[in-house]
DNA sequence: ATGACAAACTTTGTTTGA
């Protein structure tokens, strides 16, 4: 089966490319971000008319996720627990029915986390270790899941065009370099770095100044695998052909597939 | 140092993103 991750920067402008890309794609499982919508404004409709099943976690304006599934969910959470007061829609995750058992899939809109000398940095910090204690959690439970989503970390220079240009940037910081590896030290495999040892592979690519010409891009959409799901691990590959496309999303989708 | 592009709301400017 296949699970993709896809920040698609807003559905209401992307909703043509999406059922285009689904119906050639054709994922089993599909984790969006920046939905930029509220539930209600979400255009289910046209994906559920696709063979879709669709979960959403919006706010208005900005942020939001999505999941969307060609089975149904067994169960669905929103919202990445650890902070009563966080009010931003950055995580939903689903219990999935495989032939394999059931598989958890937490679809994640990491914070980005600039400027860092604002309290958004230490935002994506505490987001990043109410993160790890999900993990942790379902590790104890030698749970089969995938953390699937746009994490906003570069996790080495070589995911980066010009990693210079990035130093003190909060997707490349020291701190968030280690939070990001405190992640995968829990015993999570990165799923893309576990199949393609290739340098500068990107996931994003900037609208401005001729990014995706110039392949001036970053990697920062990223699977995360439990081990019981790394067993499971066939391939992962990044569908940056969909960054040519008319009216893209500045980010591409990733994808991986599974033994089930 | 920063914001050349895009999306959505606060809508003919502003906020946010990376």
């Amino acid at each position: 089966m296949k699970i993709a991750t896809w920040n698609v920067n807003g559905i209401k402008a992307r909703i043509d490319n999406l059922c285009k890309w689904l119906e050639e794609s054709s994922p089993d499982i599909a984790c969006l971000q920046e939905i930029k919508s509220v539930d209600e404004g979400f255009p289910a409709s046209r994906i559920e008319e696709m063979g879709y099943h669709v979960e959403t976690h919006g706010q208005k304006g900005f942020n939001g996720v999505a999941l969307l599934s060609k089975v149904d969910p067994i169960e669905i959470s929103r919202g990445l627990p650890g902070d009563d007061q966080d009010v931003q829609s950055r995580f939903i995750s689903g219990i999935y029915p495989t032939n394999s058992g059931p598989i958890t899939v937490g679809c994640l809109y990491l914070p980005n986390g600039n400027p860092v000398n604002t309290e958004k940095y230490p935002y994506k910090i505490s987001w990043m270790r109410r993160l790890n204690t999900w993990a942790k959690q379902r590790l104890s439970l030698e749970q089969t899941f995938v953390l699937a989503g746009d994490f906003n970390v570069i996790p080495t220079s070589e995911d980066v065009h010009d990693p210079a240009a990035w130093q003190g940037d909060a997707l490349f910081r020291p701190e968030t370099h280690r939070e990001f590896q405190e992640l995968l030290h829990l015993g999570l495999t990165e799923a893309f770095r576990a199949c393609d040892s290739r340098p500068h592979q990107y996931s994003f690519w900037d609208y401005q100044r001729g990014a995706r010409q110039q392949n001036h891009g970053i990697r920062i959409d990223h699977c995360l695998l439990s081990p019981q799901m790394a067993d499971l691990l066939h391939s992962c590959h990044i569908e940056s052909y969909v960054r040519d496309w008319e009216r893209p999303s500045d980010h591409v989708p990733v994808v991986i597939k599974i033994d089930t």
